[in-house]
DNA sequence: TCTGGGGTCCTAGGACCC
DNA sequence: TCTGGGGTCCTAGGACCC
C-alpha cells in the first residue's frame, strides 16, 4: 500500500461564488449571504471581509458599514448551492472515484493511486478545471495527513503567491514548519474558541508550537483527538478516507420564526412542517426512526431564556410524516404554555434502523396496514413533491406556514431548481 | 426593531449487574 | 475501625465542524 496523499478541495467564498455565478457584474464588490432571518452573514466576499465584516456577524451591527460601501446582500438560497455543490463533485469523481465529501463546499480526494510527480501542477490543472465546468475558484492543499492538506489549503487561499494551491509533497512543494510558525493555533483544523484559550494559556501560540507538544499533555487537555491531531500535523496519518457514504444518524428541522408568536395553531403548523420536513430527509436516506425530540425556545438574546423539550419513542420504527407530525403535534400540547412568547421551535430524530429491515412491534406482530399502506402513501408524496415542486403536496397541519416562516427577502432566483426562475438570457 | 441551521464525536458520571 | 471491584449501558453535556 502506498503512502497516503489527500487533497483537500475547498471552494472559496462557497455561496458567495454561487451567486456571483449569475451575476458576474458582481466581480470585484463586496457581498454577502446571509442566513435565515437575514440575520447573520454566513458567506462573505473577499471584498466583505476587508471591510472587517466577521463570519457569522449580525449584519444589523454593519449596518453602516453595508450601506456606506454598497455591499450586496443575499438571503441564503440553499437549493442553488446544492445543486453548485453536486456538480463540482461530479467534475471531481471524473479525476478519482476515491472521494469524500466532507462538506457542502469541501471534499477530500485520495491521491496515493495516481500517477502524479507534480502535485503542485496537478492542482493548478484541478483548479481551472472546476473554474471552467462550474465557475468556482477553490483552493487546494496536499500533504500526507488530512490535518496538513487542511492548513495547505489555507495557506494556499491566503497567500497570493501560492495563487490557490500548496503542496507539502512532490517538487516545487512548501515546507509544513514554515507555515505552522506562522499560523495561530486557534486557526489548526480540530481546535476552536473553547480550546484556543486554554492553549494559549499553556504557551501555546502558534500552530507550530501546538505540533511541538507532548501528544500526552495535548490529550489531557483534549482527549483522544489532541494526540491524533498532533500525530495528523507531524505527517502521520490518523483518519482516513472516509469513501462509503456516511449513514446519517441523527435528522434535525428547526427554524427561527419569522416573529416571535403565543399562538398553539402556528407552532403547531411549524412542528407539523419540521416533521414533514425531517420525515422526508429520514426517508431519502432510506431508513425508519425510533425516537424524535421536538424542542420549543424562546429569545436567547433576551433575559429569560428558556428551553423545552419532550422525547418520544416508537415501537414501530417510522418515516411515515403523518405518523411522526400527529405523535410529535401531541407531544407539543404536552409542553405548550399560553404565555410563552416562542421564538424558535425544532424536531430532531435519532436511533435509526434501515427501512428494508421487517418492522414488528415490540411484541413481533406487524402492522401491515400501516407499514404498507403508510409507506406507499409517503411514496406518492414524495413523488409528487418532486415533480411540482417543494411543498406542493403536504399536510393540513402543516397551513399557517405564513406566519412562522423565516424572512428572506433578499433572496435570488433558484435559477436551476425552479422553472419559473431561470435564468435569462437577453441578446 | 434586528443575532442561523445542521451535524459528529468524546467524556464523565450514574444506574445497574455480577 | 474501614467500607469490593469491575464491566456495561445510558444520558447529558461539551467540544468541534461547516
Amino acid at each position: 500500500m502506498n503512502k497516503p496523499i489527500f487533497a483537500l478541495i475547498d471552494c472559496n467564498n462557497f455561496f458567495v461564488s454561487c451567486e456571483k455565478i449569475f451575476r458576474p457584474d458582481l466581480e470585484g464588490k463586496p457581498v454577502l449571504v446571509l442566513s435565515s432571518n437575514d440575520g447573520c452573514a454566513i458567506a462573505r466576499s473577499n471584498e466583505a471581509k476587508v471591510l472587517g465584516i466577521p463570519m457569522a456577524a449580525p449584519v444589523f451591527k454593519y449596518r453602516d458599514v453595508i450601506r456606506n460601501n454598497n455591499v450586496v446582500q443575499f438571503s441564503a438560497n440553499f437549493e442553488l448551492y446544492g445543486d453548485i455543490s453536486k456538480r463540482i463533485v461530479d467534475v471531481l469523481n471524473t479525476i478519482t472515484p476515491r472521494i469524500e465529501v466532507y462538506s457542502v463546499d469541501e471534499s477530500f480526494l485520495d491521491l496515493s493511486e495516481l500517477p502524479i510527480d507534480d502535485f503542485v501542477a496537478w492542482g493548478h490543472t484541478v483548479r481551472k478545471l472546476i473554474q471552467r465546468w462550474v465557475g468556482v475558484p477553490v483552493s487546494i492543499g496536499i500533504a500526507p495527513s488530512k490535518a496538513l492538506a487542511k492548513l495547505a489549503s489555507d495557506r494556499g487561499k491566503k497567500i497570493p503567491e501560492l495563487n490557490g494551491v500548496c503542496s507539502f509533497i512532490g517538487p516545487n512543494s512548501e515546507v509544513p514548519v514554515d507555515h505552522m510558525r506562522v499560523m495561530p493555533v486557534q486557526d489548526i483544523w480540530g481546535i476552536g474558541w473553547r480550546l484556543a484559550p486554554k492553549l494559549r494559556a499553556e504557551g501555546i501560540i502558534t500552530a507550530w508550537e501546538f505540533a511541538q507538544m507532548r501528544p500526552q499533555h495535548a490529550g489531557s487537555i483534549m482527549g483522544i483527538q489532541g494526540r491524533q491531531l498532533i500525530a495528523e500535523l507531524n505527517g502521520t496519518s490518523c483518519w482516513p478516507l472516509e469513501r462509503i457514504g456516511k449513514i446519517r444518524k441523527s435528522i434535525m428541522s428547526t427554524r427561527t420564526f419569522g416573529e416571535d408568536t403565543h399562538d398553539f395553531n402556528v407552532v403547531e403548523a411549524a412542528i407539523a412542517s419540521f416533521s414533514a420536513n425531517a420525515a422526508f430527509k429520514l426517508r431519502r436516506s432510506h431508513q425508519l426512526t425510533t425516537k424524535a425530540t421536538i424542542f420549543v425556545t424562546t429569545d436567547k438574546h433576551k433575559p429569560g431564556y428558556q428551553r423545552w423539550g419532550q422525547e418520544v419513542r416508537f415501537d414501530i420504527p417510522t418515516a411515515d410524516t403523518g405518523i411522526l407530525a400527529s405523535t410529535l403535534v401531541g407531544a407539543l400540547q404536552e409542553i405548550y404554555r399560553p404565555q410563552v412568547a416562542y421564538h424558535r421551535a425544532g424536531v430532531m430524530l435519532y436511533d435509526f434502523v434501515p427501512d428494508s429491515q421487517l418492522q414488528t412491534d415490540i411484541f413481533g406482530k406487524v402492522d401491515i396496514k400501516l407499514h404498507d399502506g403508510g409507506r406507499a402513501r409517503m411514496e406518492a408524496m414524495d413523488a409528487v413533491n418532486q415533480r411540482f415542486g417543494k411543498r406542493k403536496l403536504m399536510f393540513a397541519a402543516e397551513e399557517l406556514a405564513a406566519k412562522w416562516q423565516p424572512k428572506h427577502n433578499l433572496r435570488s432566483p433558484r435559477y436551476v431548481s425552479h422553472w419559473d426562475e431561470l435564468p435569462v438570457i437577453k441578446s
